[in-house]
DNA sequence: GGCACCGATACCGTGGGGGTATGGACACCG
DNA sequence: CGGTGTCCATACCCCCACGGTATCGGTGCC
């Protein structure tokens, strides 16, 4: 059982293909090859496994559960590899100059927080150049996990930190934004209930991991400006941390959600990093 | 910059030797080949990242920058593509009945938890069959992270948790054993200093990660029933959590050390774990 | 029963990974 | 300072295995 399987990159990733598409042609496709061979560097690959990773009819391809670990454990290992691969790469990029730690944060939120941060860690002797990454929702776990990012910005509870090192930076609580002049902007605090009610003014609809969207009755959105145009516009209004609400305009009000859940800016890094810069930016963010 | 690498385990692993031995020649015996296909795929992967890993010069061979991030990445990355395989391997034989969750603890260490945790888990609904796999000081964290372990009992201060997802189980002092009948034995404190200047009772000295021990002048360990005959026989003195004396025999006392680092057992799991047996092994854990 | 779909098998060509032989740079030694 | 030993790179070759095309065989559907 102590066997060494040694599997190849180039096995996982066609594996991971099949699993996903769930059709061998369709994967074949995906990655630019013809479908024969993928049917046998599959049963190759199981045989090297040692088990049945796919039942296959000649109608339909289904997971055992030793393909559903291996797809899920896969997909990790190949992550790790692809950001081997890419830190080696910035990290040569460093001594030419160039930008050495890439930092991600969502678009438009902690910016105060991570102004100052950028700033404290600049005032550091031997600070390294800091290259800002701005995204979208959940996508900084993948940067991060990928190799794409050094450090991140998260925001708990909406995004996953399992597997990273963190360190807790703010905590504040939620408020919902809504269009100046709306009547209940005068309220003092309002509960998630009333604000789900509110009559013209829908909760905005932002995308999932895979990037669709959920059903539902308000805007699509993909970034935070996107949020507060709609809001300022009367056409929806959004659940936030107060520290987005900042900022505000003349045309934005804002009321404390008192059940909304707690939001805490966390730093995050990939648990094994043993970055100077990378350890330089956590000691200058636990310092503001 | 955004390019994606795609890297083979295969080179990854040759490197690591290459990183490793600081040696072409040695590196090449090591993988049991030769060492001009070794030098190809070296400088193969070079053109692939795009960056030079490693100077060489025909007496010596470094690690540039680039190199010492691939070192430590591709490790980590090497480790996770063998988790994947192995773990992938061990599903398929849950399903023939053989055991499908392998929890590793420290041979000697909370046994009477580990013995509490079997017995509450087995007796849940669907409960799965546990391996255990009790193994030295420092190999649970390789265990968890190169896939032939699922669940771990670690320490801290001692064990690194970095990485997997934790619980806390309980937290105790740390005493010092000593032979029963130790004149100081009857005490009922005392710190570090002291139990460092014990009179021909020198502390045990463990491995460290590589296998090799530090210098010193205690007698070399490497299981927990070795220290604890040592004490017995006079020949040594150790610090060690409370819970680790608890079943000791009249052949040893325990004398409270009041400014050890308390100890904390942890369960720890990888942090993407989505598996429904290591789920429950967590719940039965926090229920005891 | 005919047909369309889809994965497995058979067979073939080529690229690349691995082998041996050798070159060339460098340190050490007499 | 030439000789020698060490060690990585290059040259050249071979063969395996990966990928391609053609085809078979099973399965669900009209």
């Amino acid at each position: 059982m102590d066997t060494a399987t040694g599997l190849e990159t180039r096995e996982l990733r066609y594996f991971v293909a099949v699993a996903e598409e769930l059709h061998f042609g369709r994967a074949a496709e995906r990655l630019g090859m013809a479908q024969p061979p993928l049917s046998r560097a599959i049963s190759q690959l199981e045989r090297r496994v040692g088990a049945t990773l796919l039942d296959r009819t000649s109608r339909r391809v289904t997971l055992t559960e030793a393909g559903r670990v291996l797809l899920e454990e896969g997909r990790a290992a190949l992550e790790a590899v692809e950001a081997a691969g890419r830190r080696a790469q910035r990290a040569a990029l460093a001594g030419t100059g160039q930008a050495s730690v890439v930092l991600t944060a969502k678009a438009g939120a902690s910016s105060e927080l991570l102004a100052k941060l950028l700033d404290a860690y600049a005032a550091e002797p031997g600070a390294a150049a800091v290259d800002v990454h701005l995204c979208g929702p959940g996508e900084q776990e993948r940067l991060l996990r990928d190799g794409r990012a050094d450090v991140a910005l998260l925001h708990r509870p909406f995004d996953a930190t399992a597997g990273f090192d963190t360190e807790d930076l703010v905590t504040e609580h939620q408020v919902v934004l809504l269009p100046a002049g709306h009547p209940l902007s005068l309220r003092s605090e309002m509960t998630l209930a009333e604000v789900a009610d509110l009559p013209g003014l829908p909760l905005p609809r932002w995308p999932r991991r895979d990037g669709s969207f959920p059903d539902g009755a308000g805007p699509q959105v993909r970034d935070h400006t996107q949020v507060l145009q709609l809001i300022a516009l009367g056409r929806a209004c959004a659940v936030l941390p107060e520290s987005a609400a900042a900022t505000l305009g003349r045309d934005l009000s804002a009321v404390r959600v008192t059940d909304a859940p707690e939001v805490t800016t966390v730093i995050a890094w990939p648990a094994h990093s043993r970055s100077r810069a990378v350890a330089g930016l956590v000691q200058a963010a636990l310092r503001l």
